[in-house]
DNA sequence: GTCTATATACGGATAGAC
DNA sequence: GTCTATCCGTATATAGAC
C-alpha cells in the first residue's frame, strides 16, 4: 500500500503506524537495525509489543516502512530546499550544512543514510539496495546542480565526490574528540563550491 | 596477559587461541561485531562453541583481543611502510594505496576500522574507544609525516582530512555500484599529495 | 484495534565429565 | 585443554480473549 494513501486515510490506527515508524526510525539510526528490538520501540512509542503486528507482519516490514519514509523525507526536504535557495551554489552549500546543523547527533550516531547501508550491507539484508537507493536521491538531485553550474560532464563524480566527502566528514567526526574537525571540514567545502 | 607473551608460549592453546582471534577479527568486518555469534566462530574455525569460555570469559573480551591485534597488526604494518618508502609523499600514496589493494572486500563490507567503530559506538560499547584509537595509531604516524613535508602546524587536521577521504571513498563505494569511483577518488587523493 | 499469554529459536554463558 | 549438555535471558512472532 502506497504510504501516500495512508496519510490520506488518517484513522487513529493509521496514527499509529506512523508513530511507529517514525519512533523505528529514530532508533534505528540511533541504535542500529538489529540492535533495535520490539521492546525498544514499545517502550519508546507507548504501544504494546504485541499490537507492532496488527500492522506489520515482520521486522523487515517495519524497515521497508522507514526506508520508504525516508526517502520521502529527503525528496521533500530537496524540493524545498529548491524553493527556498535558486542559486544551484547556494543549494550546494546547504547540502553540506546538514552536517553543522545536526553536528552532534552525527558525533554521536554518524550519518543516518550513510550508517544504515553499512550495517544492512554486512547483514547482507534483503532491503539493503532499498537502503542504497537514499544516496541516488541525493545524487540526482546533486547531478541537476552541477549540471545547472556547467558541470554537466563529470556531475556524476562530482555528486559522488561530495557525498563521500560528507560520508567522510561524518563518520571522524563520531570517532574522533576532535570539536573542530566537522566545522573546519565543511568550510573546506563551501570554499570548494565557491570555486566551481 | 600481553599478547607478546603469548606469541612466545608457542603452545598448541595459544595457537588456538591466536585463531580464534583472526576468525573472529574476520567475522566481525564481514558481519559486524554483534550480527557474529559464537556459533560462526565455531564453524568457521572448527573449534568446539563451549571451548571459546576457556580462552576467553566473554563475548567482549574476544573483541578486546580483535583491538589489540588490530593495533598490532596496524603498527607493524606501518612500520614495515617506514623501511620499504623513505619518501613521506610515497608513504602518504601508500596509505591510499591501501583502498584499491582491497577495493573488492571494501565494496563490499567498508572500511574494516570505520564500520566497526561506528558499530561499537552506536551500542555504546565499553570498548569503543578502544576501538577509535585504531584511527589516532593511523593519525600520529600521518602527522609524521606531513610534519617531515614541512606542515607542522597544519599536520593534525591534514591527517584526519586524509582519513576523512578514504573513510567516505569506502563508504560510497560500498553502497554505489559504481566501479570507477574508488579508483578515481584515490587518484584525486594521490595527486593532492604531489601538490603539497 | 488492543492487549496478554505464550510458542519457538537463538544468543551468551556455565558445569562438569573426560 | 576439549567436548557435551544445559541454563537463562531475550529476540521475533503467534494465538486468541476482549
Amino acid at each position: 500500500m502506497n504510504s501516500c494513501i495512508i496519510l490520506l486515510m488518517g484513522t487513529k490506527g493509521e496514527k499509529n503506524r506512523n508513530r511507529i515508524v517514525s519512533i523505528a526510525d529514530d532508533l534505528f539510526y540511533k541504535k542500529g537495525y538489529e540492535h533495535t528490538s520490539f521492546t525498544d520501540i514499545a517502550d519508546a512509542s507507548g504501544i504494546a509489543r504485541g499490537n507492532f503486528y496488527y500492522y506489520f507482519k515482520t521486522k523487515d516490514d517495519i524497515l521497508c516502512a522507514v526506508l520508504d519514509k525516508r526517502r520521502e523525507d529527503i525528496d521533500s526536504m530537496l524540493v524545498e530546499w529548491d524553493k527556498k535557495y535558486p542559486d544551484p551554489k547556494a543549494r550546494l552549500k546547504n547540502y553540506m550544512l546538514m552536517l553543522v546543523k545536526s553536528q552532534s547527533n552525527i558525533e554521536n550516531f554518524g550519518c543516518p543514510m550513510g550508517s544504515l547501508c553499512l550495517e544492512l550491507n554486512k547483514l547482507r539484508h534483503v532491503l539493503q539496495h532499498d537502503a542504497n537507493s537514499m544516496f541516488e536521491v541525493f545524487r540526482f538531485w546533486l547531478e541537476k546542480q552541477f549540471t545547472a553550474l556547467s558541470h554537466k560532464k563529470d556531475a556524476r563524480f562530482l555528486s559522488m565526490h561530495i557525498m563521500g566527502r560528507c560520508q567522510g566528514i561524518s563518520l571522524l567526526a563520531s570517532t574522533s574528540s576532535d570539536v573542530s574537525y566537522l566545522n573546519r571540514e565543511v568550510k573546506l567545502l563551501q570554499q570548494w563550491v565557491d570555486e566551481l
